[in-house]
DNA sequence: TGCCAATGTTAAACAAACTTAACATTGAGG
DNA sequence: CCTCAATGTTAAGTTTGTTTAACATTGGCA
């Protein structure tokens, strides 16, 4: 399961956005609240278009809402 | 098939950065050239985490990489 | 206390991204 | 002309994102 590279706040921002529930979010967006909750808890990293449509609710940069770990591989390069 | 909102300038970055090859690009981001042939054709969109690769590959933000197309759905809100 | 909205969680099904493998086309160079 | 590298393309298969539906937990409040 290897961790995921991504993070994100998107939890953050929905609180900053006059506590916004994830089903008002997952509606904005065009998604359910249960693909919200698993963005939120990192289960899965969501599609670009959907990390898009996010970051445009919350007219944010998509790099702020979303930032991407260098995941360095403690000294384990391979391949 | 809806034409999908986001596009992208990864064939330029390519060619930009030393006739970097289709398969290259793959190789450095860990994916295939079938994969890169069908993004830069907009066939789909990467995830996240590929689309996020790809930038770093040309040390570029995100957003230089893809773009979000406003997707102005004439007069059609619904759902 | 009892209700209700918000969130957590999970299984089954479906859709979209990605792989592998194969074959076709184009263009540069021998 | 022939070859070879780069790209196009497609079918079949795997993986991962997303939905639907169901049930569980928590906390606020009448």
């Amino acid at each position: 399961m290897a961790t995921l590279p991504i993070t994100n706040c998107v939890r953050e921002l929905r609180q900053q956005h006059g506590d916004m529930t994830q089903a008002d979010l997952g509606d904005a967006v065009g998604v359910t609240r249960q693909t919200i909750a698993a963005i939120e808890q990192r289960r899965y990293s969501p599609s670009l278009e959907v990390a898009f449509r996010i970051a445009r609710v919350f007219n944010q940069p998509l790099e702020v809402v979303f930032q991407f770990e260098s995941d360095a591989e403690t000294a384990g390069s391979h391949n």
